[in-house]
DNA sequence: CTGAAAGCGCTAACAC
DNA sequence: GTGTTAGCGCTTTCAG
């Protein structure tokens, strides 16, 4: 029944002192093949579980994360990530545990690459990044292996892109969840518009997994009598938006339903008219605007990305990794939260 | 740009030594009048945050905490909230956080009082109950206060127990989401059952918080002309259970929707004609047999309550409480999660 | 190559 | 009453 078995216990097993246990233990070498082998002879036999609190205390060594991520002002949508990163760091700051930010703007590569850049100059221990920057992201994300320092990414997954992990959403899921939303209780739905809000080309990648999961849900089911049409449609931010957004919706009466691949429905839903918005509307994330939708009736469904959930796990895998060395699964998935007026509230106040 | 300030540092500003320092923080006495004069006037001047991780070293204090809750075996319900107090403790293990488990049977109230008897003995630092005896509870939690062991409990709310800490959901909202999902898309809904399926007398009050926040949706709506009813169902392990069930429900034909407000959904699936089961169903809770007439269709929604995220929140308290002296929310509602065959999968790899 | 020892910040026992 | 000191387990430096 004894205690922890501590550093001093193998040394006395192995007939070494502490300084040689240390030294295999981290492969500082300086260490004779003999004394080597009953080091690892004892290791092999007992379970030594070296002790953090101690550890941490004797080095009182910080460890510096990067988070690369757009600046929450070109978007509101990134306040939730740096909340669920500042979370996560104050949950870990007894492990000397310290963030630095480095914003970008999403809609200027160059900005990226600067950013990026200062990320590395940085030498952080680890990097939190959320790479919606296809093509920038790739060389940055080759640097930090380069460097061995862990990359964990969050909300865009990008399959060539190497890193420790990846913490999102399942998008093609995400799509037939909607689906299902939609469907629910009518067998007859006329028309059924699939809206994605202008973004970088790069992002329609993920867009289209939403769309395929979307359409592949409906194509299961021939009973659900539904024609379903994509559309792009235009940055409601440029000029002229609610012309072109008329001019490409007019084909289409007897709307039944609007899903809106993004989180910018909010953007929208000035400018559809009254029948259309009297369809079922689903789409993405609590961003204040959104809810206000959501609360009015007007939007039905917002399906929740959790993106602060993403960025506050990320950072605790990386802590789990740098501080409790621990393995960290290479993909998470959050839920496929589903948020209505009458559950919003719920979800706000676990934020 | 000093370091932490150390209880050296304080000893040094006031002009004595550490221990006296030590004595004042915790109030051991032993300290002149003008000495202690000193030293808080120090620690009102500096913002001293004492180094936890030292501190765990050097009082390898263990803090026990023990769990109250009815045994898994006796209603499988009860594992999840087993898991998510293991997590906790898991992830807190470098402070020494340790768990001792008191099941007790929720059928058998003596049992209860036993192990809450047992608990008390083994004189833990702080306890998670799950208060689902209402009666036995309250004598319970009022023995800890007295003896001032932090108590958090989850899962079933009761307003007159003393406690540090609720964490739960807002039943009477949920009864709300249910209602929602059950109106979705449908104006004509002939009959709606509410189904209590049989719980102790103790339970009524919490079911009916949810029939409540259902039959408000709906009457909130007069243009929903469903007719709501509401049945007590006997308990599914009960001889003759089928009989007395379908001499329950015979009276209703046209039944297009049924709300099942117990976690006991997959109890009575076998047991309803085929018109029936092809309503709307909605119940609690991600058991397996639940999920399974989900993954069917059977079941169209289930809401989730989170149980096994309530006992890590309440772990997670208690140790914030004990260990970093942190204050806790009094009440704490989880999100009320709505659960689909297509978002099933996402939920439950999340856990 | 190896062992001894100082020190991380805090606690608690022990002298004075 | 007060100050000193020996640890807690681990890292790291410094003699041998």
């Amino acid at each position: 029944m004894k205690k922890n078995i501590r550093i001093k216990d193998i040394a006395a097993l192995a007939q070494v002192s502490m300084g040689t246990v240390d030294r295999v233990l981290h492969r500082r070498g300086r260490v004779s093949a003999a004394a080597e082998a009953r080091v690892r002879q004892v290791l092999r036999e007992i379970d030594y579980q070296p002790n953090l609190i101690a550890k941490t205390l004797s080095k009182p060594r910080t460890h510096r994360l990067a988070v690369l991520m757009p600046h929450p002002d070109t978007d509101p949508f990134w306040h939730k990530p740096q909340r669920g990163t500042d979370e996560a760091v104050q949950q870990h700051r007894a492990f000397n545990v310290e963030v630095a930010y480095f914003f970008f703007d999403p809609y200027d590569r160059r900005s990226f690459r600067q950013q990026a850049d200062r990320a590395l100059d940085d030498k952080p221990d680890g990097v939190l990044l959320a790479p919606v920057l296809q093509q920038e992201s790739l060389p940055f994300a080759q640097a930090c292996q380069q460097r061995r320092i862990p990359l964990v990414c969050f909300n865009t997954y990008i399959e060539a892109l190497p890193s420790a992990a990846f913490i999102g959403q399942d998008l093609h899921q995400s799509g037939r969840v909607a689906a299902q939303l939609m469907a629910l209780g009518r067998a007859e739905a006329g028309h059924i518009l699939i809206l994605h809000v202008a973004e970088q080309a790069e992002n329609s990648v993920h867009l289209y997994a939403k769309e395929q999961g979307f359409r592949q849900y409906f194509a299961e089911r021939p009973g659900l009598s539904a024609q379903l049409v994509t559309r792009e449609v235009p940055n409601p931010a440029a000029p002229h938006f609610e012309r072109q957004l008329q001019e490409q919706l007019r084909a289409y009466t007897n709307v039944s339903g609007i899903f809106i691949t993004t989180a910018k429905a909010y953007a929208l839903m000035p400018y559809l008219g009254k029948e259309m918005s009297e369809g079922r509307i689903i789409g993405y994330d609590l961003t204040e605007p959104n809810l206000s939708y959501l609360q009015q009736g007007i939007i039905d469904f917002l399906i929740h990305q959790e993106v602060q959930k993403q960025a506050f796990l990320g950072i605790s895998y990386l802590v789990d990794q740098l501080v409790f060395k621990k393995a960290i699964p290479k993909i998470k998935y959050l839920p496929l939260g589903i948020v209505t007026s009458e559950n919003v509230d719920s979800y706000r106040q676990a934020e």
